[in-house]
DNA sequence: ACCGATAACTTTACCGGTTAAGTAAAAAAT
DNA sequence: ATTTTTTACTTAACCGGTAAAGTTATCGGT
């Protein structure tokens, strides 16, 4: 029983060669139809199931694309990757994915690791701390298409998908700056990041077209995760200068704001607002739910799939494209002036 | 560029065989230590990547393991699949996750589509309407290892890795009415689920034991999503004779009944407590929090995979285990009785 | 009745590794 | 000094497919 069943076996059973049933299995025009109907009959009762490792090796391609994100336990991540799976599968390709955990020597290592699988494509969101290209480079000087969603580095040839981060920011700032609030801090994460640094900008940009000014010490760097907003939070604090509005560059981070918020005693959204770039699920459910910018996650990872699956299918053909999504405001019990403006 | 670089070609350029350069790199003892050197010096700098495909193919054993999940955007799963790929990846080895949706179907598709992978081992939690064992017991007959996680099917020789459904259950439910809670009612997911069966039955054992009669409509089966305790809680509405708790199967039916409730102006907690078999990291921000029975999620996945690896490594030697793990109940801001007792 | 085309296979070669079975020269044993 | 063992390789065969290049028998056209 531990056998598998191979097209030898099915080619003896039949007393044909076994490329007549692999031709027959794949329906090529070689094989007449009464032969095809006794190799598929055979195979059926046979119990036949290709060996995709051998097939893959012969010809050269494995319908499968690597996915490489930095985490999956937080709500923006766990629905792109939902996507991104049902939109391959829709086009039969598999997805490997691997989890660098935000560690950009495991994000290497595991790039390195899908190349050796061979896997037909890349799908990367880089880490917060990835800096070095070497190994994109290499995966370019390979000739492997990759495709960057969300997290992006930019200036290496590589496609990319993202929201509109910083019009998305941009417009919402600017929009509660008209609705009444001056005093906004930024938890704007690394600038190093795509996503850090167009979002500051965004915010930046609100600003200075309304005039507003805000002190260097209202923006703060740091990373995407709940401890980053809460540790944001706490020098804010410690300053003695509360602003009347965080402005969180994660949902995370907007977590961690309250938290700390919380703990110290300042009640939101009475004594402090929160707005953040992205949602989640959960915030429904949260007290007081957070106003956010929301991210078309699902149209990002569909949008990153069909990328790299064209740039597979026409690898001479393509050309470098730069995606960015739009985002929707949607305001929730924080930020309740902005209703209506 | 594009060429991959063979075991082939780093032989023609040192005028040796391939086989020497093959067992040169992984170290076998044939080759001297000059050799060795000459050799891995110039798979270095000829950027050689071995081919796990055909490494694979002709080694009989792809060091991967397939993970069959029915949804990622959940606690629980997002969670224990980044405890899978953590453990995996320091055992050395891969992880090809696939995602059922809750589909039965696609669960069997992807399994096939694993085995057609030659994967060591699979790892599954089955979806909320997994009936049809055929998949499974053709992985049997294959003599491919795998183990269940969290929702898994007995009686079919695979062994399981599971939370102690029932008795953290029981314990729970018996505190909580010696807390002085009777009126308790249970969305209880498909009984045909082992988490179903095993949640409800110390739900059951516990009122028993109390003597307390639970009218049979306070027992609602149906599914283990949001949506279903939004149903489920709206059912118990309608009848008229609400409970002062219920006790919903998973997470998301608690949130769903939470939804509802607010829904139709149900005030929790004061009007109608919850509590929940398993939480969630934004149990925290949610007002009320709710109170939780906790599943040790990290563990679970770690221990699911060392099983599965055990059994690869040792085919013959293995036996069927079925390991359960203690939970601990969380009290949060709802059921606030149970507090001391 | 002869020729080229077509249909329906078969044979050969190859993908990039691994394993098993040689082989020649050097080292150790008798 | 001769035989045996060991060292360091090489050759052949195989994993399970696919692609390209034959090979017949049949068929339509003239």
């Amino acid at each position: 029983m531990k056998k598998h069943v191979t097209l030898q076996d099915i080619a003896d059973k039949l007393n044909i060669s076994k490329v007549s049933v692999s031709k027959a299995l794949r329906d090529h025009p070689d094989i007449s139809m009464a032969t095809k109907q006794r190799i598929s009959a055979a195979a059926q009762k046979m119990g036949y199931m290709p060996n995709f490792i051998a097939r893959n090796l012969s010809s050269r391609q494995s319908n499968t694309i690597g996915l490489v994100v930095p985490k999956i336990a937080h709500h923006f991540f766990a629905s792109a990757i939902e996507a991104i799976y049902q939109t391959a599968n829709l086009n039969n390709y598999e997805i490997i994915m691997t989890v660098s955990q935000e560690d950009a020597a495991h994000e290497a290592k595991h790039i390195q690791t899908l190349l050796s699988m061979r896997v037909d494509g890349l799908l990367v969101s880089v880490t917060e701390q990835t800096k070095d290209r070497a190994i994109f480079e290499l995966v370019k000087k390979r000739g492997t298409p990759l495709v960057f969603f969300d997290r992006v580095i930019e200036g290496i040839g590589f496609s990319t998908v993202t929201n509109d981060d910083e019009k998305g920011t941009y417009l919402a700032i600017k929009k509660m700056i008209q609705s009444g609030y001056t005093r906004i801090a930024h938890l704007a994460g690394y600038s190093h990041s795509n996503i850090g640094y167009n979002r500051r900008k965004g915010f930046e940009l609100a600003a200075k077209e309304c005039k507003l000014k805000i002190p260097d010490y209202w923006i703060i760097e740091g990373g995407f995760g709940e401890e980053d907003g809460y540790e944001g939070f706490m020098t804010l604090y410690n300053k003695g200068d509360l602003p009347e509005v965080i402005f969180a560059v994660t949902y995370p981070v907007a977590l961690g704001i309250q938290l700390a918020a919380q703990e110290v005693g300042v009640k939101i959204p009475d004594k402090l607002e929160i707005i953040s770039f992205g949602g989640s699920i959960y915030n429904r459910f949260i007290s007081p739910s957070i106003t956010y910018i929301n991210q078309p996650i699902n149209e990002l990872g569909a949008k990153a799939i069909e990328l790299i699956i064209d740039e597979i299918k026409n690898p001479d053909t393509v050309q470098e494209q730069h995606i960015t999504l739009p985002t929707e405001l949607i305001i929730c019990e924080t930020c309740k002036k902005m209703i209506g403006n």
